[in-house]
DNA sequence: GTATATGCAAAGGGTTTGCACGGTT
DNA sequence: AACCGTGCAAACCCTTTGCATATAC
């Protein structure tokens, strides 16, 4: 992404450019991936005075013109990060909280097959998938 | 499930035989599937006096012995069913916030697929898949 | 009789909103 | 100058928890 199309995206959308906007953008982008608590507190290594409202209003923003996007995770805040990470499915373990990441392709046969019976276009990586991991199945058995 | 297999399942447990242990069950098993406030809401229509807080701790309770499950499907409280309701996947417009279920079958092949190559099992209707309708698809092109 | 369950009220996490002030355009 | 964005505080929804009382065993 070219230093000023995060700008152009945001006047394009009818949205100023602002410090705020800029810090909350950058925190998310060094962050890799965070929750709001975790973005401002990013935000505030830069700038001590930006508010926890402000992160919200602007990670909205943001996700609306495209710069980013969240996940939920576990049962708590949702996870943002920015939209040019590559695309992965959240596998969360109800034993004992393991979070994995796996390729999205793993999921392509079966949305493809969900997308011509019932035409729902599905975005895989929006909610994590909940079960057991390997270890907890084996010491549950 | 027999008259009293609910019973046993909270005894063997460690756990005793309550009216609102009662009411909740039944609440679940008439509503087909609810929010604890909307499970509590039904319970009231025969015992006003019963608490929101017993009803959070009762659907613990019923869940940990087998007797209901939860699915998350919107962004807002859980939603609560009798563990005997045939398996289904939610899927939720992020358009038009039209909610779908479809049979979990259709997700085998992907689910075994995962489960060969992580080990790890999944539980596909305890969260609903996000994604765009029809509907939805057709009039954003 | 004793441990568990309940009701109530308060606190908690995460998020949104009303409002006056300040900054961008 | 007009409007949008911000900080702050309060409110919000959903859920959990501490405590005294009541109840199943």
């Amino acid at each position: 992404m070219s230093t000023t199309e995060w700008e152009q995206r945001l006047r394009r959308g009818g949205y100023r450019i602002t410090p705020q906007r800029q810090l909350v953008l950058e925190s998310v982008g060094r962050l890799g991936h965070g929750t709001p608590e975790e973005i401002l507190a990013e935000v505030q290594r830069t700038a001590t005075g930006v508010n926890l409202s402000t992160v919200y209003r602007n990670l909205e923003v943001l996700e609306e013109v495209g710069l980013v996007t969240h996940a939920h995770i576990g049962h708590g805040a949702p996870t943002y990060h920015s939209v040019d990470d590559h695309v992965h499915i959240h596998l969360v373990c109800d034993g004992c909280g393991l979070v994995q990441s796996i390729d999205a392709g793993l999921a392509e046969p079966f949305l493809d097959e969900l997308r011509r019976e019932t035409g729902f276009v599905t975005d895989v990586s929006h909610v994590a998938l909940h079960g057991t991991c390997s270890a907890c199945s084996v010491a549950s058995s």
